[in-house]
DNA sequence: TAACGGAACTTGCGAAATACAAGTGGCATG
DNA sequence: CATGCCACTTGTATTTCGCAAGTTCCGTTA
């Protein structure tokens, strides 16, 4: 009923990213996929974020259902599933390098290597094609 | 006893980010204030997506106490607050800036300008400027 | 100085989202 | 055909959220 037809709250397009991918966990599958290279349910769990099983199955089917990401079975192994972001998905590599930039200014206790940052902020456009190419 | 004290799940400066302003209303508050020129409690609760009155004073003094904005009491009409941004909170507009990118580009219903969401791409640091000359 | 009004919250309660623990079903391997 | 791994699903307690109504502080008007 709502699958299909997605109401907003408004159209404004931050509002709209917000409703998308703003909750607490999908931007952090994200994440994973981009620059942990995950790719299987098994391995989000996994993170240090500690996301619980029920709540990964349903941001999994609703990033999948909003086109962000996409699902299919692995050839060799087909019990298992493989999520691979789509372009919209890609799309969000920007927004993300700039919560890194500003989680790492201002957090005193940030996990971000100064090299690391320093990279993406000088070389941003061989930081995205790198990130990119790496999970074709 | 949290209020000094912050456990996020992780630091992680994705996750840090998310933990801080990535709730459904804070971003939209940030929004109001930057291009909106909202500076009111009153004038927030008008905005499109309806935040109801208990959120708002919440979300508010969330982010006063992370330091993103901060609240002082008009001369003139001293039963009046004036919410301005800190230089962390000036922080967040490069990420702003992609979500309505992001939000543009995907949304069909987008309620962005086009000549707007122009603008924006190709003179982003002009952009800023003025965005941010415009709130002080 | 007492009444009024507007701005900024606070309180109460039902509804929805989230966390945690346990259980289920499909597929490959021995 | 038993075992195990992987990808979920289900149940339930806790937390957060949304909506409506009430309260407090302060300036204005009479």
């Amino acid at each position: 009923m709502k699958a299909n037809n997605p109401r907003f709250r408004s159209h404004c397009p931050i509002n709209v990213t917000q409703e998308l991918v703003g909750d607490r966990w999908s931007l952090l599958i994200i994440r994973d996929i981009l620059f942990a290279r995950k790719t299987h349910y098994g391995e989000f769990l996994t993170s240090a974020e500690r996301i619980s099983t029920n709540i990964l199955a349903d941001r999994l089917e609703k990033l999948e259902r909003h086109g962000i990401l996409s699902k299919t079975r692995e050839t060799e192994n087909r019990s298992r599933y493989r999520y691979v972001l789509t372009q919209k998905g890609q799309d969000l590599l920007p927004m993300l390098l700039e919560m890194i930039i500003w989680g790492a200014r201002h957090d005193p206790e940030t996990a971000a290597p100064a090299e690391f940052v320093e990279q993406l902020t000088q070389h941003r456009a061989d930081f995205m094609r790198q990130v990119l190419a790496a999970v074709e």
